[in-house]
DNA sequence: TAAACATATCAATATATGTTGATATGTTTA
DNA sequence: TAAACATATCAACATATATTGATATGTTTA
């Protein structure tokens, strides 16, 4: 059993994993198919120790398995309704690109209105 | 038009709008019905001024609408999607609570797996 | 128009997160 | 078993985020 608390933080941490650019790549790269690290650090720019951290994080939190093919390790997404999710998210954002890019609220910096509520 | 960056940027700042309790607790109660500050705030139970920060950043991202109504403001959700998104991201992480709610890689502790891959 | 009320913003701060380069670990193969 | 390769972890750091109390703004009503 959990409180609502604890609910609460597991809802939060399992969204979060979608609230990186890093770590969002790596699953629209997945959704393509099983990769590689290698594959992956290739696919996204940036270190490997970055890909690989993040990839536990994902693995950790179910949104990816892990296999081991001799040297490698090929990642694939472990979960079909990762998909659905991500998809979902994308529609929802879709109707709003201009203004989501600019949120900056969290950044302490100024909220203004063109007008309208 | 946007750059691939552009976009991943979206999504992710999108889904950054579910990755915290604060935002997460105001979306769940505002799912059930409109509530006005004072409501959430007591809901949640938190200061008055953070309900009406993470209220501004999610209406800037769509998730939520305000309406005044004299001295209060009301505010309800403004994409039906939001309550699929919210059911479908809670049934993925149902199937791995434990885990998730320990996922420490990004405060630089240390990942250890009893076993398997 | 002053008081009361409701909400929004500001300034400051503590904490969490993302990132990298260096290094360790694990696996294959000469 | 040493070299080469692939991946994982570490240590350090810069940046982003969450949060609060104080204050400003906007709205109603006496």
């Amino acid at each position: 059993m959990q409180t609502i608390d604890e609910q609460i933080e597991v809802y939060t941490k399992f969204f979060h994993g979608l609230s990186n650019p890093t770590r969002y790549r790596i699953i629209l790269s997945l959704l393509d198919g099983p990769k590689n690290v290698g594959e992956l650090t290739e696919d996204i720019g940036c270190s490997q120790s970055l890909i690989s951290m993040q990839l536990q994080c994902l693995r950790w939190c179910n949104y990816v398995k892990a296999l081991r093919d001799g040297k490698n390790v090929y990642y694939s997404i472990s979960d079909e309704r990762v998909l659905a999710l991500v998809q979902l998210g994308q529609s929802i954002a879709d109707g709003n690109t201009d203004k989501i890019c600019t949120c900056e609220i969290l950044k302490n910096e100024k909220y203004v209105e063109n007008k309208e509520g």
